[in-house]
DNA sequence: CTGAAAGCGCTAACAC
DNA sequence: GTGTTAGCGCTTTCAG
């Protein structure tokens, strides 16, 4: 009695006057006679029969699905992610499941966990903060994962990351570099990977240099353009050698080193932060390069958004994901995901460059042309 | 022998000694004798069980799953509405599936088909070309769809819609009640929808003001920065007053009117197409808004990155991505979605609004705290 | 090469 | 209340 409703195998069997098993095997290919397969394509193309993709998963155990967690999805760092991590994805039959975790742990573990419900064949996370219950249920989970981010060492989890240590040593020696002396920081929540990260980096090219951290250059607050903006206007406001607000007006230019007397150089910990910094700086009439350089991290659009284009570290946002899909999916072709990885955890390392761009020097290094692969395709 | 393996409803009722369908019972919460309640969770929390989810769509037929498929994630508008979406989605337990179609056409009706495998209980879809194919595939489609964009009004499909071509003329009057008169033009591609009702906006408030097209203040091309950029170079290499670009260097600022000859103001497409603008301006020595104003749509984070501030016209996205959710899960709790939609098919409208900033007018209409809602707590 | 039949793990009748 | 049983739609032995 297979009528009405969406066509099934039966339906399609009965059509072509075969078994569901005969109907099964043609459509995936697996052989059968000449006569049979054309009966039943006929049939399957005649009722417009579409495959239960959910039972199909039910049977073969794999729901060719993966998942994407990260803090949200308005950070211009996961949207390049995500399309490396869909496009790779796609190309091997699975479909992407994204999931904002609002940098809420529980969110993030609650995701680690339902692996288990067989939804997803494996998870690609960028955990803000490793607690031990995100080691223990990286251990545990039931499936293939992949951390972008950086794991203590023993962890058994396959990894991507990226030394923003190093990144971020990288931008603040350019700006000492380029003759820069009160270089001020400004960062995200300290309690993050990447906000602890960043600032070693920044501490540790100051003193590789001879110089040490002025704590009255250094703010921290949320990773967000108002939060720069109005990290700097605090910086400006407080620091030793400012003014105070009212003095900042156009003519500000007559005078360049006055402000410059607090702040030279503003490193921010993001682009995002980076921007806000010198939204705050033109509205205070300052010059960018020529009062205060500005330097990001994560070479995201944004960069190319800002006036002066904004100096960045590339910190390889679109490589580290691309590179994370492509090791979840090794783990999948090879042992089916059915067991998590073994002692063999992988950790892969893309290098940080620094991109120097307007905001730190009045002549940049690379005009133009230099950002061709992924990114410029948009 | 249900050992080893992950745990099943079997292997929860053998460990409580009960039936499987007490331990289904209990476990949605049917109600049981409190002794077996316990026994069950008890158990079930032990093996640390853990439903399978997939088991669970196919008797259930409902994947608790939706899909979004847009063009290109990279783009901030689709982010607004992927957050709004994910949002409303996981308040309603429901996961959110991510498609990028890369406008390929065939991609976007390869979607819509799906929807019959059983994957996704419903779709979002922002069609970036409605064909004849797009509007069959959307009247057959087996589960309930939303379309984010304009669609014939005899099609029989839920959407949400803005009036980009109200939006552009907003915009379009705001730059010529600021005084300006030659007014350009640059648009995305002009056969998309977004592409052509922009352009009917562009040329309708001209002509409301009894002026007319100008063919060489109009340019098409891609909706990125870069295009932007690109665009804006030749239009002022070659539009009737202009000077030949190596005239333009910094001192220009000395004889503003001398570009501005050629044009006064730019209204763009979208916001990256004005931000190239923007760049392309700075790079010449041109005074933004003093020479040449610019203005984009969209209202995109894009806006507050660039300096100074962008004028944009604000086309809802965060709200049409809720709207388009609500409508969807509204479909879902009404008829389980079995039913395509009825002929009662809605349609609703969000009323563009134009966010006067820094980039057209030297004291800005609302100088701050203007956007609070949702997009301020980035 | 093809058909019959056994599940994948779960929920929902249907009896007891 | 609880257990038994029948599927959801598909793939895959296992015979023939």
């Amino acid at each position: 009695m297979t009528t009405g409703g969406t066509p099934t195998v039966e339906t399609i069997a009965e059509h072509a006057g075969v078994s569901i098993a005969s109907v099964s095997r043609v459509l995936n290919g697996h052989g059968a006679r000449a006569d049979t397969v054309r009966r039943v394509e006929r049939a399957a193309a005649e009722l417009g029969y579409v495959p239960n993709a959910v039972a199909r998963s039910l049977q073969g155990g794999r729901s060719m699905q993966l998942t994407f967690a990260m803090q949200d999805i308005g950070n211009p760092v996961y949207v390049s992610m995500v399309r490396q991590i869909q496009s790779l994805a796609k190309a091997q039959g699975y479909r992407l499941l994204l999931h904002s975790t609002d940098a809420v742990l529980a969110d993030e573990l609650a995701v680690l966990r339902s692996l288990a419900d067989r939804t997803s064949d494996g998870l690609i996370i960028c955990p803000i903060r490793i607690t031990p219950e995100h080691l223990e249920a990286l251990r545990t989970a039931a499936r293939p994962v992949v951390v972008i981010g950086s794991l203590p060492s023993e962890a058994p989890v396959d990894s991507v990351r990226t030394d923003s240590v190093a990144g971020a040593r990288l931008a603040v020696h350019h700006l000492l570099d380029t003759g820069r002396r009160r270089v001020a920081f400004i960062n995200g929540p300290a309690d993050t990977v990447p906000g602890a990260n960043r600032y070693a980096g920044y501490r540790s090219a100051l003193e590789e240099r001879g110089l040490s951290v002025d704590p009255a250059l250094v703010r921290t607050t949320e990773f967000t353009i108002e939060a720069g903006a109005a990290a700097l206007h605090a910086l400006l406001d407080e620091a030793p050698a400012a003014d105070t607000a009212a003095d900042h007006t156009a003519d500000a230019a007559a005078e360049p080193r006055l402000d410059a007397a607090a702040v030279d150089a503003v490193f921010c910990a993001n682009d995002q932060l980076a921007l806000g910094a010198a939204q705050a700086l033109h509205s205070r009439g300052l010059r960018i390069p020529e009062d205060v350089a500005v330097a990001g991290m994560d070479d995201s659009t944004l960069t190319r958004a800002s006036w002066p284009p904004l100096t960045s570290v590339d910190l390889g946002s679109a490589e580290r994901g691309r590179i994370a899909a492509r090791m979840l999916l090794d783990r999948l072709s090879q042992d089916g995901g059915d067991a998590p990885p073994p002692a063999s955890a992988r950790t892969e390392t893309v290098t940080p460059r620094l991109i120097v761009r307007a905001s730190t020097t009045a002549a940049p290094t690379a005009p133009a042309a230099e950002r061709l692969p992924e990114e410029a395709c948009r």
